[in-house]
DNA sequence: TTTATATCCGATTGATTTACTCAGGTATGA
DNA sequence: TCATACCTGAGTAAATCAATCGGATATAAA
């Protein structure tokens, strides 16, 4: 999973389209001015969440962008994964680059950097869209995610 | 916390080091050698490594570097912040830029970026370069790393 | 004292990615 | 028909990455 201001701009006019939609679509020129992203950019990011299935169009004046689900089963997750699509984890398994040549020494750090990518994933794919709207990231709410933030802590402080 | 390739390598050239010396130091070409990085890029990363006060260097002949501190103490996290040093978490705070202008409209993604970036360093700073050398990556031990996991799964399987 | 080793240091470079622009084309409601 | 807004692809400045080059400095061994 990677991770890039890529991928943080289409959260931020996904969050954006989720608060503005009452059920109409929403024009990009809209969401450009208010999150303050060019229009052209935005456009980008729109035809790659529309192709992973996030968005629907509506062509024409009065048109815009829908949400394809509801705002609290859209995950964040996989608003990263589509506009950042190529998905290889850590370039490692595919062209056996940096070190890590498949054969008897499978590189060491192998383990850790899957690891690491299943954790953000982990995360990210708990948070939906409706969680960040109504601002229940780690707020007040959300008790299994507090949960699972303690065990964590639990880790770090052993 | 940023996330590069840069840091993979310090990684992978510390796990290295931590598993080929023996008290003695490593000479950069042997590493180099193993983890088939360039010796200048391995030399601009030690750089780092070494004002980060993670290892300690032996100048001339059968010179090398040495972990400045026991492999067990020495965490992932801290590589990592040492060779990526800008640690601008996920650049909003300091230049206000892409949105989150500080003011009444504060971004509702910020937080979760936060809590992102808070989650990779927690668990980059659970793990240990003895962890990594020993495969103690999720492996079958790390009973505590386990029930993490699992707790966060049952975030996800909600 | 010379010499080979290896850390140090800075400047530069090709390749890639990012964020963005430009120039159009297409569907559709008014 | 016309303005709106989606759609598409090509191109571009800036930044970063991974690496190279040329040297300087310290030091153990000859």
């Amino acid at each position: 999973m990677k991770l890039s201001t890529k991928g943080r701009y289409a959260v931020m006019a996904m969050v954006d389209l989720a608060r503005h939609s009452n059920g109409n679509p929403v024009s990009l020129a809209e969401i450009a001015e208010r999150q303050e992203i060019s229009l052209s950019y935005l456009e980008q990011l729109f035809a790659r969440l529309r192709r992973g299935g996030l968005v629907k169009s509506v062509r024409g004046p009065g048109g815009g962008y829908l949400l394809a689900h509801d705002r609290d089963t859209t995950r964040i997750s996989d608003i990263i994964l589509a506009v950042d699509e190529p998905i290889r984890a850590i370039r490692c398994t595919p062209g056996m680059s940096v070190g890590c040549r498949g054969d008897r020494s499978r590189c060491l750090t192998h383990d850790l950097w899957e690891e690491l990518a299943n954790q953000i994933h982990l995360y990210l794919s708990s948070v939906s869209l409706g969680d960040v709207c109504e601002k229940r990231v780690l707020g007040t709410s959300g008790i299994v995610q507090r949960e699972a933030y303690r065990a964590m802590e639990a880790v770090v402080l052993r």
